[in-house]
DNA sequence: TTGAAAGCGATACCAG
DNA sequence: CTGGTATCGCTTTCAA
């Protein structure tokens, strides 16, 4: 009679309940529930019918103890706030929406405590899987998980033992300082992400990198002094700008090395009263849901793809796929906005 | 010897392991992790040495069955992509960091399921608390965790029945417009979120009345075309101005329901060829991060605060604190910088 | 203080 | 096909 919500009582329901009231064991049940083929038709409509009558749900935690697993993957950040970060990490939330596991936040805010909070997630019982995203674990912590046997893998990082959800930093830098050469910079400067930063080991670096080659390709030198590096944070970001800006002999591009870095010289270039783009042009990275409102150009990395493509690598690893240490790299594109134009007048 | 991470061979390393190494019954290593002070001291050292040697870590998921809890609070959200709804999660990630509770998202982007997602939630066992983040949820849904005994906390949304962390919207947006009269706008435009959306029942609704009121307090008129209504993206938003900016007499100042409003309302703006704040000025509202990059002016709350004190209030619930319905009103704060100036030259 | 044993609520092997 | 039962690993009486 009653429709399947209104049970009311307490929803301590479990699956010997059922079995009682169908007439079968509780073994039945179970493979009722978990769809076995091998449950007489009538049996398994009878079962059902029970279900539906007392409202039963499987536990999902006394599940887990039989089946020896948590059904959740832990999802890891360096830190929380990152714009870029944030839109991966929805990419992996949504991948993993139809499926049975639930995903974990873990914000390892305090780089000191980092390695601590990492090892918990190595414990076994603890977690099915880890994405790390936006940093790079050490070989330590690769080792950990591996011998717990708990599957990695890493989006906006890299490990060589790993699958590494990446793009091409250096091609990416190229993209941008070949944009701004080919409007007629001539005078590039660089700021963004100190080489040594506690995350994000290998990845920004090519950026520079790629920025020096192109410099050089084009038979440029590139003075030391038109680079930049430091933290995405605003007030960095503004001492580092105008640094630059103060220079006898000014950029008149900058180059920045994530989004956030490019809108904090935006910010300061504005301060400084130079018209962007027709005094100073800047290109970012990333392309951020903020960029297109700003009309920054970027060099446009699929962010929430990079989400999706490392929950899907991870389901089938929880899958039972064996891990093959991989690099797949994402595609980049130059989104020509409007912080870019030819050299001032 | 081997320090506590060296055991090298398989994780599988029980309670009762522990119990026959240390030469006491499962019992007691059980009153030793869980720090019971039924423990003579000698026995516990002994214990403490077993759990070393052997690298015990007891199971989480064991734990949680015999506790018949999950250790685990849901984080809610309407869509996982907006700014200030990803603050406030940073603030309840923040809050949960150091508990033993695991934080797990769930996103609830298709609409027309929503309501089967939300009842999942509520299954006995499935997680102990749920932290509905940005919406509000409809009676039916409180009902069924009421009655499932599960605590639930509201964070940027409302219902009489739970403790709900929210704002005076129409404070907030007496402050913004008040703002905008004070520098001598008498043509003062909304440009925010649409009543009826299907998340944000109550909240945003206030920033209009808030708008409104002040206008009438200034003896004004508010003329029905100066208000549009619409979803923060950012055609739509871009749409809404340009008619505004299209009107005969236009206005001299936009009030946005909020910073993402905001930032579209900027961009129509400048792509209409107006300076701003010269020849419109704009306020927005939440204090999003971005906000600071492109100076925009705007009522400030304090998102990720909220995120933490939703947090907080939900570890007494969990901690067996009866759940009293309460409005938890945060501070709001006019944060003036540079897209708003009085009217036009 | 301590230990034996009975759960917690599924799953899955082994018979039948 | 189906059911009984051991098991997963921990917590918590209940007695000693």
């Amino acid at each position: 009679m009653a429709p399947l919500s209104e049970t009311g009582s307490a929803g301590k329901v479990t699956i010997a309940d059922v079995a009682a009231r169908a007439g079968v064991g509780a073994a039945t049940v179970s493979r009722v529930m978990n769809e076995s083929p091998l449950v007489a038709a009538h049996t398994r409509a009878r079962v059902l019918e029970a279900i539906e009558e007392i409202g039963y749900r499987t536990s999902r935690v006394a599940r887990n103890l039989s089946l020896r697993r948590t059904h959740t993957v832990a999802a890891v950040v360096p830190v929380f706030g990152r714009a870029s970060t944030l839109e991966r990490l929805g990419g992996v939330v949504a991948r993993f929406a139809d499926s049975t596991y639930d995903v974990a936040l873990f914000s390892l805010e305090r780089p000191e405590r980092r390695g601590k909070e990492f090892a918990l997630l190595a414990d076994p019982g603890r977690v099915d899987g880890v994405l790390v995203v936006s940093m790079s674990p050490g070989d330590d912590e690769v080792a950990r998980f591996r011998s717990a046997g708990i599957p990695v893998v890493v989006i906006d990082g890299a490990h060589p033992a790993l699958p590494s959800i990446v793009i091409d930093d250096t091609a990416g830098g190229e993209l941008a300082t070949r944009h701004l050469l080919d409007l007629g910079h001539r005078r590039i400067a660089f700021v963004g992400d100190p080489p040594g930063s506690p995350y994000h080991l290998t990845t920004p670096y090519g950026r520079l990198e790629g920025y020096r080659e192109s410099l050089r390709a084009a038979g440029l030198a590139s003075p030391p002094d038109l680079v930049r590096e430091g933290g995405n944070d605003r007030h960095i970001v503004h001492r580092l700008t105008e640094e630059l800006l103060g220079l006898p002999d000014r950029p008149t591009a900058i180059f920045a090395g994530s989004d956030t870095h490019a809108l904090g010289v935006l910010e300061a270039a504005e301060r400084a009263g130079l018209a962007v783009p027709d005094d100073l042009s800047i290109v970012g990275f990333d392309d951020i849901a903020v960029a297109a409102y700003v009309g920054l150009t970027t060099v446009r990395q699929p962010l929430q793809a990079s989400g999706e493509r490392g929950g899907e690598l991870m389901l089938e690893l929880l899958g039972g796929a064996p891990s093959t240490p991989l690099y797949e790299t994402l595609p980049l594109d130059l989104v020509v906005r409007k912080t870019t134009a030819p050299p001032g007048r």
